[in-house]
DNA sequence: CATTGATGCCAACAAACGTTGACCAACAAG
DNA sequence: CTTGTTGGTCAACGTTTGTTGGCATCAATG
């Protein structure tokens, strides 16, 4: 026994991780991922059962939205921008999120309950009415993952070379209007 | 001959159309899609060669921006709202797109040269400096996407119950900032 | 009527996939 | 030394995929 099972499963699952991020979830296989953790495919199969149940746990993951209740309000946009591009760049789950969840619909169900579960009580914390709130976090997500989807996975030229301080002036903006101001 | 080649060739086309736009790249078929046409999976490779060119084929578009010289330059973030919501709903072909561009290569490419060619002459027109306004194109792409990927593939409630009226309220104004106004 | 060309179907290929079960090798405990 | 458990490999399965070639069918042309 050279290595433990925890540790094998932490490497199957980081090689996991990365492929789903790269590819989604229909092009990487089972086989590919263990290869590049130098493993057996079937013992894949023996500590995650199947592709699915991998994926699940490979995908797993926490925004981390901090309280927003010490913050100065008129710097809530700006705020969030920055956390998400940090959010996006140090956790790949977020890209398997987003690669799989277009195609794959457990992968989208993750999607809509993590920023149903996680945005939303920002955006109430904000408004106060509980169901304007869930219009204003539906918003900032679209422009956030619009950026996510043009800067990240489509790259975007325009997009990909802007700075992460450019990114914030434009987007913080946008993000304030969504969650605190009123309808025009 | 019961058929024209022809005719065959669009009733493929359409059903790939719709099968791409609803799976994504990977996981339609040659044979889901010939189902569909109620015909052999060999015809579908004997009009478009292979599942890559028919690809092409099933995604060719075009965005049909309207030309902004006539229209009030203060209302160009509404109208331009309005017109991409038209777009995604009436032809299949953006959603195919969207589905297939996060997962293969050639389809980001392609969604690539679509905003490019297509929406940067817009943000030109309204600008006037070419480096900047392909900047305010990426930026006016990212929500519009954004939108697009909430409202119509992920399904987030939120989002994809607004009704066409108020995604335009609060939409127009992003759109318009980016493509007219100074940065902060 | 015979030839030609196009439309369509059928059967099969090789490759790749997720998944399974049998087997092997190292270590720990008795 | 034996025995049981655990980490790991190997070979194969059944299915599905894109793709190919041959064969039937029909219309038009000579």
């Amino acid at each position: 026994m050279r290595r433990t099972s925890d540790e094998t499963k932490a490497i199957i699952l980081a090689a996991a991780r990365e492929r789903f991020a790269r590819e989604g979830y229909e092009r990487t296989t089972i086989r590919g991922i263990a290869a590049d953790a130098r493993i057996d495919a079937s013992m894949v199969m023996r500590y995650f059962g199947n592709k699915e149940r991998l994926f699940t746990a490979a995908s797993d993951f926490d925004l981390k939205l901090p309280a927003l209740a010490d913050l100065p309000r008129e710097q809530v946009g700006r705020l969030l921008v920055e956390h998400f591009l940090d959010r996006w760049e140090e956790d790949e789950a977020l890209m398997v999120l987003l690669r799989s969840g277009v195609t794959n619909d457990d992968a989208a169900e993750r999607m809509r309950s993590i920023f149903a579960r996680q945005l939303w009580p920002v955006a109430v914390e904000l408004d106060g009415d509980a169901s304007s709130a869930a219009r204003r976090a539906g918003l900032a997500a679209s422009q956030i993952l619009g950026l996510a989807l043009c800067r990240y996975i489509l790259r975007l030229p325009s997009i990909a070379e802007m700075s992460r301080d450019e990114v914030v002036e434009w987007l913080g903006p946008t993000l304030q209007r969504y969650l605190t101001e009123e309808a025009a």
